[in-house]
RNA sequence: GCGGAUAUGGUGUAGUGGUAACAUAGGAGGUUUCCAACCUCUUGUCGCGGGUUCGACUCCCGCUAUCCGCACCA
């Protein structure tokens, strides 16, 4: 970073802090790293962001919005892979105290501990008893696991469950997965939007809003059957280039559909979100110019994923990725069936019906069940697999190694037709996942312009109308002759709409007053003067221009 | 986690082993017919905890936080 950047970022930084936009939190006790306030003006910038992101997506009309828990039982993420992926496994020495990784205790045990789970982890220490590396000692308290989630206990006591404070907020859209399936009339493509806190007990949070350990997520799991190819229209971006840096291709300029079609953005559904992405960031402030996208090199990729793109946005700390988007397959629903045993399939049926000729043997129950016992389902599985040519009494081996004479009182014929319709198979999923605190840090960082009128330092924010947590700051030119008063009822009017939030100010020059207006970005200021007092009119001042036109207080 | 630097009103800075200053911002009033004007009054500061000392914001130690490298990192 160069020098006038660092003093710039300060000066921004210290700007946010003074107006109550971003704060350190729980200052007064000494603050905490990692954690922030939104005050009093980036509390509603936090909520508009959010709301614009919802509506961004809600807009495509199969797409729902959820919440979930962010306390989650210690199951869901093992079962998703952040227990293994996101921990280290402790335990501690019951003579010295130390603690050590319970994995690195085990490299001489065992080829690769670092794979294998909590309960095969602690049977292998169990039977093992490595010595400690500081005092020698092989008796050691059982596992536990020492991650970047913040863990806790649901529940107290003997009946308390182990528990995550959320890593992300795709988890709980992958577990109500059957609650959305029926909800969307079991129909795929469909949605689950949430937005909401993650928690990564990171090990070092640095650069601000960049890192956090408590962070706001916005994330979009969309659901798709692999077997349709997906048909995305991509005219909206026809023309407009976007910097892409491809895994293979390096970096390269050309439209969403170009890089769809030539297989750049491997899937479409990836292709069609990254242009979406592209809107929503411009939508809330972000410099077209200063967007790019990286794809991630196959090593790079998460475990989950086949396809993975990061929008990044460039500020005062570099390029940083803020959102990432990402072809996960069937992994998160698969992950969650087989430690559930419950279905998290969607139905499709087949063009044609398969029709299958079936002509074979089967087991008479009330004859096979009696004579073979525990054995007879085995029995029944090794006769289905027989031709119909074969004949009985026939010696049989099980799958188990056993061998049984099957008589031929035991079977029947099983001669029939079978129509398949249809078949059940996991939804892939394809998400994309916003930093919402990233993308908010960088619509500051882009809006903040100090450049000034005539040469003199003059700080204005140029947010977004969409974003900018002030909507209107009423002035009265002067608190008399009853402008302040009419300035007052317009700011109360102004505050009882929805979604409108305005600001009275009657303190110091009325220049001094814009410019606090423009530091925070508030996008008009409405001013009531001596002519307000005689026709009802105000006149309007535009944040950006600074230009002015006079309107009728009832048209506000 | 390792190494380096830093911590003084809301913000930005000065300064000292003997109770802290400047600018700016904030509040009240005045003045002013639209872009940080001016005048008067006023609020508010040495990160936290130990130690040395008659006395610590200042010196020492520890902690916390911030910034910069390194390491780690959906």
């Amino acid at each position: 970073m160069t020098e006038p950047d660092t003093s710039r970022l300060e000066r921004l930084s210290g700007m946010l802090k003074r107006r109550g936009i971003l704060l350190p939190a729980f200052e007064i006790h000494g603050g905490a790293k990692g954690l922030y306030d939104f005050g009093p003006v980036g509390g509603r910038l936090r909520n508009k962001v959010n709301q614009t992101w919802l509506n961004h997506w809600l807009s495509l009309g199969n797409i729902v919005e959820i919440s979930c828990p962010t306390v989650t039982p210690y199951a869901v993420l093992e079962a998703s892979g952040h227990v293994g992926e996101f921990s280290d496994f402790m335990t501690i020495c019951t003579t010295c105290d130390e603690a050590s990784r319970a994995d690195t205790l085990l490299e001489s045990h065992h080829s690769n501990p670092d794979a294998l789970t909590k309960s095969e982890l602690q049977s292998l220490l169990d039977q093992s008893n490595p010595p400690c590396p500081s005092c020698q000692e092989p008796e050691w308290s059982p596992i536990t696991a020492q991650n970047l989630m913040f863990n806790t206990t649901i529940g107290a006591g003997a009946s308390g469950r182990p528990g995550f404070l959320r890593p992300e907020t795709a988890q709980g859209m992958f577990t109500s997965f059957p609650a959305l399936y029926r909800h969307n009339r079991e129909r795929l493509p469909f949605g689950a939007i949430q937005v909401g806190k993650g928690y990564r007990n990171e090990i070092s949070p640095r650069q601000g809003m960049i890192r956090l350990r408590e962070f706001n997520m916005a994330e979009l799991e969309y659901f798709i059957n692999p077997h349709e190819e997906p048909s995305h229209d991509f005219t909206p971006w026809d023309g407009h280039n976007i910097t892409l840096l491809a895994d293979n291709e390096g970096e390269v300029e050309m439209s969403f559909k170009h890089a769809v079609e030539n297989n750049v953005i491997r899937h479409a559904t990836v292709g069609y979100f990254m242009a979406k992405t592209f809107d929503f960031l411009t939508k809330v402030g972000i410099d077209s110019q200063r967007i790019r996208f990286r794809q991630h090199e196959s090593d790079e990729m998460a475990h989950y994923a086949t396809d993975c793109w990061d929008a990044e946005i460039h500020g005062s700390y570099g390029w940083v990725e803020c959102v990432g988007i990402a072809h996960r397959g069937c992994y998160d629903l698969e992950s969650h069936e087989k430690a559930t045993g419950k279905s998290l399939r969607a139905r499709r049926e087949f063009s044609e019906p398969e029709i299958l000729e079936i002509d074979g043997w089967t087991t008479e129950g009330s004859k096979a069940g009696p004579a073979f016992r525990a054995l007879a389902g085995a029995v029944k599985e090794a006769v289905e697999q027989l031709s119909s040519s074969s004949t009985f009494p026939l010696e049989l081996t099980l799958a188990n190694g056993e061998k049984v004479t099957v008589e031929q009182e035991h079977v029947k014929r099983d001669q029939r037709t079978e129509t398949v319709t249809g078949e059940w198979y996991i939804p892939h999923v394809v998400e994309p996942a916003f930093g919402i605190d990233r993308i908010i840090w960088h619509i500051l960082d882009h809006a903040y312009d100090e450049s000034g009128k005539d040469g003199e330092t003059y700080t204005t924010m140029h947010l977004s109308a969409n974003v900018a947590p002030v909507d209107y700051c009423i002035f009265p030119l002067f608190e008399k002759d009853g402008m302040g008063k009419l300035a007052q009822t317009i700011h109360t009017t102004m505050c009882s709409k929805p979604n409108i939030v305005s600001m009275y100010d009657g303190s110091g020059s009325i220049g001094r007053r814009y410019a606090r207006a423009d530091e925070i970005g508030v996008p008009k200021c409405i001013t009531v003067d001596h002519q307000s007092l005689e026709d009802g009119t105000v006149t309007i001042r535009d944040r950006d221009s600074g230009e002015q036109h006079r309107v009728a207080i009832d048209s506000l």
